[in-house]
DNA sequence: AGGAGACGATCACGATAGCCGATTCGTATG
DNA sequence: CATACGAATCGGCTATCGTGATCGTCTCCT
């Protein structure tokens, strides 16, 4: 058994074929069957149950698919370290909040990418419990999310703290005035947005429940919405403090159990900590703050 | 890169040499230098230095080794997963105090060996700290050890509580006459056993200080040392009860914070739990209280 | 200084595992 | 019943891997 096997072997299982594994692998399907055929003697186990339109994992196959992705990661990593000599290059990607990106990332990434020219950034974007889930598969080395995150297989830094207001259209006053405009909902940048929840319970205990909700995927349309009335939301004060200069929102302070979270940096316990992702935390981490306190 | 390859890496850093290493893979030096030479032109990068008397690894080099045994256990442990089929079958390795070896596990291992036959089960006995690290290393599929123990990569499960009491000669009367024999000594089964530490600590609190120690590597005779006079050690109450029933050795008991202290079950996180393994915890931690109890 | 021994590098050869293309077989679907 | 889809099988080929012999170099011992 090999790690080329288990590759194969994870092909077929997501494909549910071997003809498809057989594309995506850049081979011919005669090559997988007998791939196949040969891990199945070597363990001596049927992995897979054949029907007429293609293949199904039995209980064995399920047991063995999870090390078929570990195995793979695991050599990434392993040549990622051989090959790093504390010297920023190869790909790098890394997760991050969209307002963490907004707010804090784009000068240090900007003076990143130019102090480490031989670093492929890549920065994907998205919810924290997806930004976790990708760090531990593997496909994110990393993730900026947003705390309390508890888990055995990360390592966790906690690297920005963020005050988080309620931003609600000009003229709303109090926020318990909310109550009497029934009409307002809650903005969130995406579904399953953990500021959406947060907002929620921040809102519930001032018994304002049931509002509508509103998805707009850019920061710039949600402050845009609120702007116009449609709704509120919750934010990082530093995105919409040019919003509030200019009249266009109102912020609203929140006691700091509800306002004051932290910004993490989580990426897997086991991995390599390659010299590219050091570096990048070091940028972001370090004068970051200076410039998030200008 | 493939998992055979690192195994090659891994002998040739560990034997510090080709031709040894060439021995331990029951193959011919100039094969184990190819394969280097690939490793070495498929990464990139030059994993050993040669000089005249073998090799030495590079920086590169001590950097992919832990990976290569990461490898090999990630690859016993999916062949192990993918075979189980529920049934118990194998090798099952597991760890052990000797203490909670002697007082808990002679009956359930030998009902856990009666009722699977196809389970060729290993125990070997060690401190906590020694049987931690084992575990860690692939080395034992679980273990049994002394709490506390929190480790991220471990998970853990209580499986009996002890009660240690201090077995002391006969007649000594209180604790506290200790300070006054200070040609007794403490009584341990081996270096590093956690039992000691303790022991001394509670030795401490009681203003005794600064006894030599002694070493036994079997019970027995631990026992027969106290009986003798020679020192006092620390056991679970169970194991001394009946050298006291006799008249050899006197216990004191311990207040709960010194004397109260649990067994616990531990094993990777990352790991299969194999159904030889499942089924042995079973049988420990189930009916093994109540004979315990007997 | 010179020779012996230890060790890695290299090379030519032979075995073999892996890949390919073509074909066959089984089964579900129309 | 025909068709189509997908897995199994087979023969041929090639690249890779393992082997044994040889070479080059360094160290240690005399």
């Amino acid at each position: 058994m090999d790690v080329q096997d288990l590759k194969v072997f994870e092909a077929v299982a997501r494909h549910g074929g071997m003809k498809r594994a057989a594309e995506e692998l850049a081979t011919v399907q005669s090559n997988v069957t007998a791939r196949i055929r040969a891990l199945e003697g070597d363990l001596d186990v049927r992995l897979f149950d054949r029907h007429s339109r293609g293949v199904a994992l039995t209980p064995a196959g399920e047991r063995l698919l999870p090390y078929a992705h570990r195995a793979a990661v695991l050599m990434t990593d392993a040549r990622r370290a051989a090959k790093d000599d504390g010297h920023p290059f190869g790909s790098l990607v890394v997760g991050s909040l969209e307002t963490t990106a907004a707010l804090h990332l784009s000068r240090p990434l900007a003076a990143y990418v130019a102090a480490h020219r031989e670093v492929d950034l890549v920065l994907r974007t998205g919810t924290t419990a997806e930004l976790i889930e990708r760090v531990l598969t593997g496909e994110l080395e990393g993730s900026f999310v947003c705390g309390p995150v508890a888990h055995p297989e990360l390592e966790v830094q906690t690297v920005y703290h963020e005050e988080l207001v309620l931003v609600a259209p000009p003229g709303l006053g109090a926020i318990e005035a909310l109550s009497a405009r029934r009409e307002v909902r809650i903005v969130v940048l995406r579904a399953g947005c953990s500021y959406r929840q947060r907002l929620e319970e921040i809102l519930a205990r001032r018994g304002i429940v049931g509002l509508r909700t509103l998805e707009f995927g850019t920061i710039e349309a949600i402050v845009g919405s609120v702007a116009a009335g449609l709704g509120v939301t919750l934010m990082p004060r530093g995105i919409v403090a040019a919003a509030e200069a200019e009249g266009r929102v109102e912020l609203h302070r929140l006691p700091p159990e509800d306002g004051l979270v932290e910004t993490l940096f989580i990426r897997r316990r086991d991995g390599h900590a390659s010299s590219a992702l050091t570096a990048l935390i070091a940028t972001a981490a370090g004068p970051a703050q200076s410039v998030a306190a200008e």
